[in-house]
Parts: C-alpha cells; sequence; structure tokens
DNA sequence: CCGCATCCCTTAGGATACTG
DNA sequence: CAGTATCCTAAGGGATGCGG
C-alpha cells in the first residue's frame, strides 16, 4: 500500500470503465456527503462521545450524526464502542483505516477556508452576469 | 499561502463556529457532490470539449455534466471557452486555483480505488450482522 | 445520554425531447 | 456539437416525539 500522493496530474483514471472505478464512486459519495468530512477531521486528535461530537459539528442535526457515523462505521472508518451503562455512553473513534484520510480531509478543509474570500467572490460576480442574460430590462 | 499539508492531525477545525468554517461548507459540498471530482480528474492533464468529458465519465448525463460544469464554473475552478462556429465548439480547462486541487482529488480517487475490496467486504460484514439483529428467525 | 421512528418538505439527479 | 426545458422519482435531511 503506497500512500504517496500521485503528485501533478493524475492519469486522468477511467472513471467508469473498469468496474474497481465504477465501484469507487460510491465509496467517494461516502465521505463526500455533507458531514462526513467534518466527524472524521473531529475525531482526528481523539475519540469523542456523541454529544460531543454534535456539540462540536455546528449546525448537525440529531439525525444526521447518527446516520453519518453509521455510513462511516459501516465502511470502517469509524469503530463505536458502546458501554452498557447508565446513562449509556458511546465512544467514536477513527479506524487504522480512517487515519489515512486525515492529511487529505485536512487539506481539503483547510483548502476550503483558504479560499472561501475568492470563491464567494468568483460566485457573486458569475451570479451578475447569468442575472444580466436572463433579465430583459 | 502554504500550500503544505497540516500532516497528522488539523487542529480539529471549529467546524462553523467562526463565520469562515461556516461557509466552507457551502464550497466542499461543491466539490463533494456526485460528480465534480471526477471532472476535475478528467482535467487534469488538459483541455478537453464536452463531448469527450461525457464519452470519458462513464455514466454522467448530458445533464449532470452541464450542472457540475455550471458549478465548477461558477466557482472559478474551471474556465470554459465557447468558439462562435458551427457546428459549435466548447473548451473547459481547469483555472489555476482548480489545479490547485488536483493532487488532493488524485488521492482521495486513489485512495477509494485501493480501498474499494476492503470497505466492501466490511459493508458486507456489517449488513448481515445488522440483518441477523433485525429478522426474527 | 444515545438514538430510533415518523412525518414531511426539499433537493439531486436520471430520461427524454427539443434548439441554435 | 453543446446545450436547454420539462417531467418525474429517489434520496437527503430537518423537526419532533418516544424508548432503553
Amino acid at each position: 500500500m503506497e500512500t504517496s500522493l500521485p503528485s501533478g496530474h493524475t492519469p486522468a483514471l477511467p472513471s467508469g470503465h473498469t468496474p474497481a472505478a465504477c465501484r469507487a464512486r460510491e465509496i467517494l459519495e461516502r465521505i463526500g456527503d455533507k458531514w462526513s468530512l467534518y466527524v472524521i477531521s473531529q475525531l482526528s486528535d481523539r475519540t469523542k462521545r456523541f454529544n460531543e461530537l454534535k456539540r462540536d459539528i455546528d449546525g448537525i442535526s440529531q439525525r444526521m450524526l447518527t446516520v453519518t457515523l453509521r455510513g462511516l462505521e459501516r465502511d470502517g472508518i469509524v469503530s463505536r464502542t458502546m458501554y452498557p451503562v447508565m446513562p449509556p455512553r458511546v465512544d467514536y473513534t477513527l479506524t487504522p483505516l480512517g487515519r489515512t484520510l486525515l492529511d487529505t480531509v485536512g487539506f481539503l478543509i483547510h483548502w476550503a477556508e483558504e479560499h472561501v474570500e475568492e470563491i464567494e467572490t468568483t460566485r457573486a460576480l458569475y451570479d451578475t452576469r447569468v442575472e444580466r442574460f436572463h433579465t430583459p430590462e
């Protein structure tokens, strides 16, 4: 297993011609959904409990946190430990597989925060241009 | 602007406590959707035309290619050049901003393909466990 | 405290047909 | 060739209430 980055241009993967690439999409959709990146990021430094995650990820609903965690657990990216105590206690932590995503996830979030201003400006410009085209007056 | 990877653990970003982080989510959703990663990847080595992309990205519909390209263009990740000829010709290429994503995109796709087997096995195992719980017999 | 079940609305996204 | 327009279904995702 090589962890080195395929620097520069990837050989422009077949993206569906081979069965493997086709199935890879399902996996990317898992971590590419609305919340997974943030859950992974929040677990980057240590194990956390359910409500701790809920507090730290601003705007996530209880339902979506559950759904997201289940998905990540199903894929073997997050592991779940339940302690049969009262009140219940559940710990979530990254698996070794999950940890292999940390650099990339960190980079993506970093990248997004770095370019927020730039992209929002570009968007605004684009939108006014399109508006001009569509409004008659 | 530092392009170096925040290796290991990110400082577990606030993910919404600051306005910047909150807005960053919208940007991540853009490249985290179903097709963007593949479009970016396909443009990694060179400019391509519309139908060329459509051919190369297996399974994408004409509509979704249009929608995805518009979104990427709006964010300044892809640039669009239209030649007023007959038949029409439109070229798509990555902007400098778009190129800064190449390593990460390449890594993600590579990562997904690398772990397809592993994850599918984990999924299947997880599903049978859950099934056991829910089916009475 | 953790989380499942339900309701319900919104969005994503595929199929198809038509245009400059 | 490179789209737009329309229709329609499935999935996403929030709110709320209940249960161990």
